[in-house]
DNA sequence: GCCGTTTTCGGCCCGACTGTTTTCAGTCG
């Protein structure tokens, strides 16, 4: 098993970290962070690059000596120089700097006058306020500090997008209903549409910013004011996610709402390619001296700066500004390219509606198709169904087709890839099917080559379509079962199978990274809510906007096709 | 540590807020 890039990215991202502690010059700490997020987000296999003598410096931000390093990290697992930091600068204290009010500087103090190694040394000299003698600690600092760690306990910082969207909401609604208040809205990795969201950013056009704060702060849910300025204000809710709040008049509101909204790492960007010019830019403005270029919209701000438009699910410095000066910005999907969806069950094994109720929702959001995508024999705990109960369900879709206006209703199973690749369903059953979509339901801890043999053999199979969420991660739970995901591409381009991307909002499976890594491995996906039920359906817009961030265009995604389309497409014709 | 159509050295984004300050460093986004 190779190196994966997300094992050198996170080598450099911690590097980086405390490099930053051990106060090295900043540039040659961004330069390290700009790697490890660079080559997190590269489609092709660094490993195999290094291996295939390819010129790594040819990539934007590697230079000799990073390329050195790479090839260090890829041939021994290993990064001598951090090993050799590691033995004067605990691991640990990267942790702590993640801790509000705690940075890289602080950190360095503490450690410095008091060994504070980690959360627990430095909840015990908070407490024991040993900290009160170093210059710049004082008692509202050493507060906030032991509020912080508290927290720390009771969240686990990020929360998953559709939760930060229930919090969103309300707080929108009550700031919009303020005098002078012309737009509200969250910015912030909520709008970039990250798989998580560590805290939002609420952005506020208004013209009367004082009352817009006091409606903030008075909010119900709000625990704690932890900042309060007249522009800008900070609170933490109950539930623990912290909100900022950020005021601005109507004619910045553009450059505002570009700059809050990140990445920081495509702002930097942005910011060097307005310098190049002799221009500034700022949340209030792209700006030539004191004369404002633009500002009031963010296609005015790209425009004046020579740029396409970026989506903001593109914005993560990841080669996006480079395709917008090129004019090759992918023209992404949307939600209304969808014409159905390929993944949902029935209370035929562990959905909570019928079928008629599902293809009934189906129909009201207009699709030309629904799958019935129903659990098969082995996953017992879901009342999986043997070739028998499929035959029945098969028959009843008979009967529901042509009732039900345009909507076809496909028959088909999610079914389960057994530990040695087969199917859990004969082949007599299979090939009745519309759609045969397969997913590995245990065995999650196979070595890497046998769970990656296990998937290949399974895409081998003659009636095999789609992968349902492929590497079976969990968000804030589980990794992905280890699998080398670029032979799995491989298999899947050479034998005309798909890649599900899963909607659900635990899920985000495929990963940004490797939709990205999909498309140029020209596979296609199909972009499919696995809804248990009928308002789950609703959930497809989150895995539109996991392939928005993965650069997918209509034409990467099966499920756009009409339903002439698909069947096209699809191994039986 | 990277980079270069003014540069191979000297730059590298910009501003708000806090707390502990006698004028500003640190943190955050």
């Amino acid at each position: 098993m190779p190196v994966a890039n997300h094992d050198i990215a996170e080598i450099f991202s911690h590097y980086a970290a405390l490099l930053e502690i051990d106060g090295a010059n900043a540039f040659r700490v961004r330069a390290y962070q700009n790697a490890a997020r660079l080559i997190d987000g590269y489609a092709a296999s660094v490993a195999d690059m290094v291996r295939d003598h390819e010129d790594l410096t040819e990539l934007a931000g590697i230079g000799a000596d990073l390329a050195g390093k790479i090839e260090e990290i890829v041939e021994t697992g290993r990064l001598a120089p951090l090993e050799e930091l590691e033995r004067r600068m605990p691991s640990a204290l990267v942790e702590l700097t993640t801790l509000p009010g705690l940075g890289p500087k602080r950190v360095k103090a503490l450690y410095d006058a008091l060994e504070v190694r980690g959360l627990e040394d430095l909840e015990r000299a908070a407490r024991s306020g040993r900290i009160r003698g170093i210059r710049g600690f004082g008692q509202k600092t050493i507060d906030k500090l032991l509020q912080a760690i508290d927290a720390r306990r009771d969240t686990h910082g990020r929360v998953l997008w559709l939760e930060a969207e229930r919090a969103a909401e309300p707080l929108l609604k009550r700031l919009r209903g303020v005098g002078g208040v012309s737009a509200a809205t969250v910015a912030g990795s909520f709008r970039r549409c990250k798989e998580t969201v560590g805290d939002l950013d609420l952005l506020v056009a208004c013209s009367r910013s004082a009352e817009v704060m006091e409606r903030f702060v008075t909010y119900e849910e709000v625990e704690e004011v932890v900042a309060r300025g007249t522009t800008r204000s900070t609170v933490r809710l109950r539930s623990g996610l912290q909100v900022d709040l950020r005021t601005v008049p109507a004619a910045s509101y553009g450059a505002a709402l570009l700059y809050f909204t990140g990445s920081k790492a495509h702002n930097i960007a942005l910011r060097s390619l307005a310098a190049k010019r002799g221009w500034k830019l700022s949340e209030y403005g792209l700006f030539e001296g004191r004369k404002r270029l633009a500002g009031r919209t963010e296609p005015e701000v790209y425009r004046r700066l020579g740029l396409a438009y970026i989506e903001p699910e593109l914005r993560e410095n990841a080669g996006e500004v480079e395709a917008a000066q090129a004019g090759k910005l992918p023209t992404l999907v949307e939600l209304k390219d969808l014409r159905g969806d390929l993944h949902c069950h029935t209370l035929a094994t562990d959905g909570a509606d019928t079928l008629e109720c599902m293809a009934q929702a189906a129909l009201e959001r207009g699709y030309e198709y629904v799958a019935i995508t129903d659990h098969t024999r082995h996953l017992r705990i879901a009342n999986g169904l043997d070739s028998r109960a499929l035959s029945r369900q098969m028959q009843a879709i008979d009967r529901l087709n042509g009732r039900l206006g345009k909507l076809t209703i496909l028959k088909s199973a999610e079914v389960d890839i057994l530990e040695d690749g087969s199917l859990d369903l004969p082949d007599g059953i299979l090939r009745e099917l519309d759609v045969v979509v397969g997913a590995i339901h245990d065995h999650f801890d196979l070595p890497p080559d046998r769970q990656t043999d296990r998937i290949l053999r399974a895409l081998d199979h003659r009636y095999f379509d789609v992968l349902a969420h492929p590497t079976g991660r969990l968000l804030g739970e589980r990794d992905g079962y280890a699998i080398d995901i670029a032979r799995v591409m491989r298999a899947a381009a050479d034998r005309g199978c798909f890649l599900e991307v899963n909607s659900q909002s635990k899920r985000r499976d495929l990963a940004d990274a490797y939709c990205r890594m999909a498309r140029d491995a020209r596979v296609k996906v199909a972009i499919s809510t696995d809804a248990h039920s009928v308002t789950q359906l609703d959930s497809l817009r989150l895995g539109v906007a996991q392939a928005r961030r993965g650069w997918l265009g209509r034409g990467d995604v099966i499920n756009t096709r009409g339903l002439a389309g698909l069947r096209a497409l699809l191994k039986r014709r």
